[in-house]
DNA sequence: GCGCCGGCTCAGGGCATGCTGAGAGATTCT
DNA sequence: AGAATCTCTCAGCATGCCCTGAGCCGGCGC
């Protein structure tokens, strides 16, 4: 099957690729089978070439014949610690990225250091934005993107750069709060492709999240009164179905 | 309700198929027969190999003989939860699209993270139109296309793209309300082919409509004024039968 | 020509959907 | 600890959509 047919989700994430042309290859490593089967899913979804562990010697084991160009590794495992698995993963591959999925409370002591080299975290419960966000990260700075560099995505004269997380319309700096920020980020990864407000919560709201999809209104309504107010609307609803971005043709 | 009392060949949709050239193959799973058999028959008709099942014990057992590539899957079975079938399904095939099909109030909770994996659902009661949309929508996602890009249809100077949800009569944008763009895309997909009211109603109108098939009048009226106004008329009444969109020749 | 039947369209009621203001927790910053 | 900010719930309001009904028109058969 091919993959990478897909305009969906971020048509941009199609452009990681490796050197050698075959898709990018991704360990997922999560003792809980749920969050490891949705977020396999996802980065499947996005292109990638994935496959999952649920412990850390079958992480290993995995590693070994598998040899993944990136991790996402929780840091609580029933067997290894986190830390051990990379260790013992880079055993293998030295140069492999890994992202670092931790309980809030661990951060501060035992993540400390990890960002100097290419890795990074994300703190449970996350949302799936941020996760494709940071695995994107580490991988264009690897080296792993063909395209050009991506980090600035625009529409119309509304443009962002995620790694500055800078948002100007018209020229004009906004100001975004987190979840604005994640929303508008992935409404731009998708533009002119209607997104139902279902897609929008599975994909920016935590997935520990319990509320109603009602949310989505009110944050595409804050965004509205950032971006929107006294241009040319980018933002459309699409009655029934979702939300656009696109300028008015 | 007189479902699909007339014969309904396959013109477009048969351009979904695998990459080895064999008919692309669907599992459907639901236990109210009535409903699955409609389902199945309307697949059949659009060139896919279907087989069904009414419980989640059989699902998992067809499943593991007639290897999917789709599953159209009831949430609400007697025996396993909808989501546990599906998990039993991925083992056999981690790629398995899969479109639920849901109660109105067990959406928010249950589905979460769904969307964001390629995997859809759509809310009971639906309308065939919506199954068909979603469902060709998920395999083409998938690859499971050899035709064009088949996101956009187009009779005369008629064009719709789907995903973006925009209708262009001679290059000019036209806003359609759900129910007219879900009449449309009927048509569209049917071009030169004489449609009856009852056929219409069956698949565009969701299958609990009690309502006279004076409503189809009404939005084909809606349609014409939207798209063949000032221009030459696509939509052609066909007295005593239907309606046929065509270019006249 | 006349009446009938099928189809067309206008008008209006009821309902669903989406928008937004106010404010209560939660979290972070100082 | 207190202040500021952020996120989300709730509820009222506006809008637009969908469908019913009724009258009209035009074609066709008698």
């Amino acid at each position: 099957m091919s993959l990478l047919t897909e305009r969906e989700s971020t048509s941009k994430s199609a452009a990681l690729i490796r050197p050698d042309g075959a898709p990018v290859r991704i360990l997922v490593v999560d003792d809980e089978p749920n969050l490891a089967e949705v977020l396999a899913s996802v980065l499947r979804h996005e292109g990638w070439d994935v496959r999952s562990a649920g412990t850390g010697v079958s992480a290993v084991r995995t590693g070994r014949e598998f040899r993944p160009d990136a991790i996402v590794l929780d840091m609580m495992l029933p067997d290894f610690d986190g830390l051990e698995v990379m260790r013992r993963l880079r055993e293998q591959n030295p140069q492999v990225g890994v992202l670092f999925l931790t309980a809030r409370d661990s951060v501060e002591d035992r993540i400390a250091g990890i960002t100097a080299g290419g890795d990074d975290y994300v703190v449970k419960p996350f949302s799936l934005e941020e996760v494709l966000a940071r695995l994107r990260g580490m991988l264009r700075r690897a080296g792993m993107s063909h395209h050009n560099a991506q980090t600035r995505l625009a529409v119309a004269d509304l443009t962002m750069d995620e790694e500055a997380r800078e948002v100007r319309r018209a020229g004009e700096l906004v100001d975004l709060t987190a979840t604005e920020f994640e929303l508008l980020r992935y409404l731009m990864g998708n533009p002119r492709r209607v997104l139902s407000k279902a897609q929008i919560l599975d994909r920016v709201w935590k997935y520990d999240f319990g509320g109603q999809a009602h949310v989505v209104e009110l944050y595409i309504s804050y965004l509205r009164k950032k971006i929107d107010a006294g241009h040319e609307p980018l933002i459309h609803t699409v009655r029934g179905v979702g939300y656009v971005l696109k300028s008015a043709t």
